[in-house]
DNA sequence: CGAACAATTGAACCGATTCAAGATGCGTGG
DNA sequence: CCACGCATCTTGAATCGGTTCAATTGTTCG
């Protein structure tokens, strides 16, 4: 048993990030088979459709292929609160784990296509793919992490400057540019997801665009000075390299 | 394979909190000596001791057997931010699975006492054990829903009340009394953790015991008025019962 | 093309922080 | 046991960052 750990040298942590495809890497071909076998066959949603509602059961867990989703809370006044966005390749619905129902809803912004997992097939199977659990525990210690710039303390620049910059790296991961990537969710949203106004973020965004920090065309983000900005962040470190994987954290 | 996760009658979501001995519900006794036998010796940690440091290998996760222990990270200025408390019956350390290191420093407030348990073999263990595999998954879905109030957007009021019933309900779930507990962590950390000034603690706190909502006795918080604190909390539900367990999330 | 919605920009306002000072509590040593 | 010193907590007044409100411009889509 404890050498199932060490054997399986194909796995290491980094690729706990799942790639591009829905599900992860480590696996031999009878493991992968298995698994492919319990994912459903992907499925489109439109604009600002509902993927799952706060308060059905838990069921499954969804892999974006395309898009962006987004999970929303909306509290007893009926605010609607942004808790996150999934980019193509990241999985989202994990946190319906626990009281065994969804607790918050997931949202398509702009278009997007997704899959999904039996979670239960997904998690049974685990159960004798060690690997497999190792990941499914990997992907949900980093979910654990909660982005620190939520704790307070952080000014409105720090604050989305940092968002800027978890994006990169998050679109980097899955193998697309980290200078260059699509800001598909509206201003209203990042507003919501930070705990800010939407004016805000536009005069910050704004100032970041006169400063040659960054620039903005229609929906793409182009950085400009990334060093630039990760100072702006408040960690002066020259960061780029192995902080990528922290980003989430710090 | 399927039935692993139907034949176990004993588990259900709401075991998952694990009890107030290190480990879990709803194993067989071979099963629980099992696990008995992979938990190590309870530690005694002083005042603001450090359990383990960011940077360190991942090797163990703990539980907290009598005080409070704090999770904190140093930002690339030396600030420190505290993103958790963690009170007697609860886990921590498993934010570490990801990339196999600590990314957070654990301290003791006040002096605890707390046990480890070798997390290799914890994970082996759950591959055997169906339901000791869901209870990691469950914990682990738990601590991914970040409390609402620190996305922004709410008062310094609501955050603190927030937090003092936060506090109330997870005492409650762990057998000890929901309207008188101790506040061990000092102002200063609560404030770090909320992302505030220690005085706008000092101010709210007096504001709530001159309204009688709550009183304060040295260490010790007495909720007068619970329905009260959920009204100002800004979810005017008469939620006392079955929020309970999302008071984590919204 | 025009309507509806999203984003931008300016000016007044407000909540929370900051700075400064005083009060309370607590362990140590005389 | 009290006196001292240090740390925590409390309270007040000035300041500032971000919000709110309002008006304008830009953009998308039927």
């Amino acid at each position: 048993m404890e050498t199932s750990f060490t054997k399986n040298k194909k796995l290491s942590c980094s690729d706990c990030s799942l790639g591009n495809l829905c599900l992860p890497f480590g696996l031999n071909s009878d493991e992968m088979e298995q698994l492919e076998d319990i994912i459903d066959s992907a499925q489109s949603f439109s604009n600002k459709s509902t993927i799952y509602r706060s308060g059905e059961p838990f069921k499954k867990v969804y892999a974006v292929k395309s898009g962006v989703v987004e999970t929303v809370v909306t509290d007893a006044n009926g605010e609607d609160h942004i808790l996150g966005f999934y980019l193509p390749g990241e999985i989202f619905g994990l946190d319906g784990v626990h009281p065994n129902q969804y607790l918050s809803s997931s949202i398509s912004v702009a278009s997007s296509v997704v899959c999904s997992i039996d979670f239960k097939r997904l998690s049974n199977l685990a159960a004798t793919v060690p690997s497999l659990q190792q990941q499914l525990l990997c992907i949900m210690s980093k979910e654990m992490k909660p982005s620190i710039t939520a704790h307070g303390e952080f000014t409105a620049e720090q604050k989305l400057v940092h968002f800027l910059l978890q994006l990169s790296t998050r679109y980097r991961q899955r193998g697309y540019s980290a200078t260059r990537f699509q800001l598909l969710m509206p201003r209203k949203d990042i507003a919501n997801h930070l705990g800010m106004a939407p004016e805000t973020i536009s005069r910050l965004l704004r100032r970041l665009i006169n400063d040659q920090v960054i620039d903005i065309q229609s929906t793409e983000v182009i950085v400009k000075d990334i060093d630039k900005l990760w100072q702006l962040a408040g960690f002066q470190s020259s960061a780029s390299d192995h902080s990528a994987d922290t980003v989430n954290f710090i």
